[in-house]
DNA sequence: AGGCTATAGGACCATTTTAGTGCTATTTCC
DNA sequence: GGAAATAGCACTAAAATGGTCCTATAGCCT
């Protein structure tokens, strides 16, 4: 769990594909054909990310899309909250008000916390990063270490495969 | 997105429950009244967390169930893998073998950075914390400063209830 | 021994969320 | 005006989630 859609998965790869040749526009059936991602769904999401201000589309014949900022300047977090809105570890925030024991938690404090934690995590990742296009500088330097300790117990989580 | 489940935050409650008095058993039953959770989710969830190893329970008259062991040493991590498996931000981990690009896909490995990241927090954080038992020792410095710039954009996000 | 009280482990169903498709309107160039 | 592209919905199918219930088993007490 903690996973992101499959759809915020197609889309990084939209993006990462963008990225390539940011000055070239191209059409959403060019971008599923390169992706291989099926075509409405390509050109939904493509909607999703105009609208989110990630890309930018021109209309009409030799329409299509590009990146609306560098790629250094759109974060992983700027991604997910597009497709999937702002992070939330708890469906408590969006609050029907019905919590009983609302005085007497505790819990609270932390997984608000820890949110932040991961929010942050994801604000520090940039889209050229994602792309492997900023192979210099990829911010995350406490976790060097972490990932060859963790590697046996994550186990293949973090093998990704986009389809 | 990215939030934990309902059950992982009942979970949670429950546990916290457990923590405050850590060699008093008590039963299902008497736990769903304290934590105003549903009797036979609670009862669900206790199985869980047994099977996970993170509650110890015992049968017959007068059983119940209690920590299996300090607080302190259950991490955050540990009750997320327990109700929800592994985090895995993509599902492309559980892999049904049908990803065209696989082979030219860069996107990857920062995913698993990421991946990393997040987890690292997780496993920073104990049930002690979670709970407020534990107030001294929360790991996340750098954080701190973070919790008050980002209190404006994250919104509601964090106030959570449980029901 | 037998009954009461508790957990163990399923099977099961309703609801919600996610993924994916299709249709119509609009914009722009030729 | 027509062709090619995006914009914005509405809709359906499938999967995950949340929640309930039933039967089996273990332990204590009379």
């Amino acid at each position: 769990m903690l996973r992101i859609s499959k759809l915020t998965d197609y889309a990084t790869v939209i993006l990462a594909a963008l990225a390539e040749q940011p000055e070239h526009v191209r059409t959403a059936t060019a971008l599923a054909e390169e992706t291989r991602i099926a075509a409405p769904t390509v050109s939904k999401l493509l909607k999703q990310l105009q609208r989110a201000g990630l890309v930018a589309s021109t209309r009409g014949l030799h329409g299509g899309y590009q990146l609306a900022r560098p790629a250094t300047q759109i974060s992983a977090a700027a991604i997910l909250d597009a497709l999937e809105g702002p992070v939330a570890l708890t469906d408590c925030s969006v609050g029907h008000g019905n919590c009983d024991i609302e005085g007497t938690c505790r819990v609270s404090r932390v997984w608000q916390r820890l949110n932040l934690a991961i929010r942050r995590s994801l604000y520090e990742v940039s889209l050229a990063q994602l792309a492997g296009l900023d192979t210099t500088q990829v911010r995350l330097p406490e976790l060097e270490r972490e990932m060859q300790t963790a590697a046996t117990r994550v186990g293949p989580s973090g093998v990704n495969r986009h389809e």
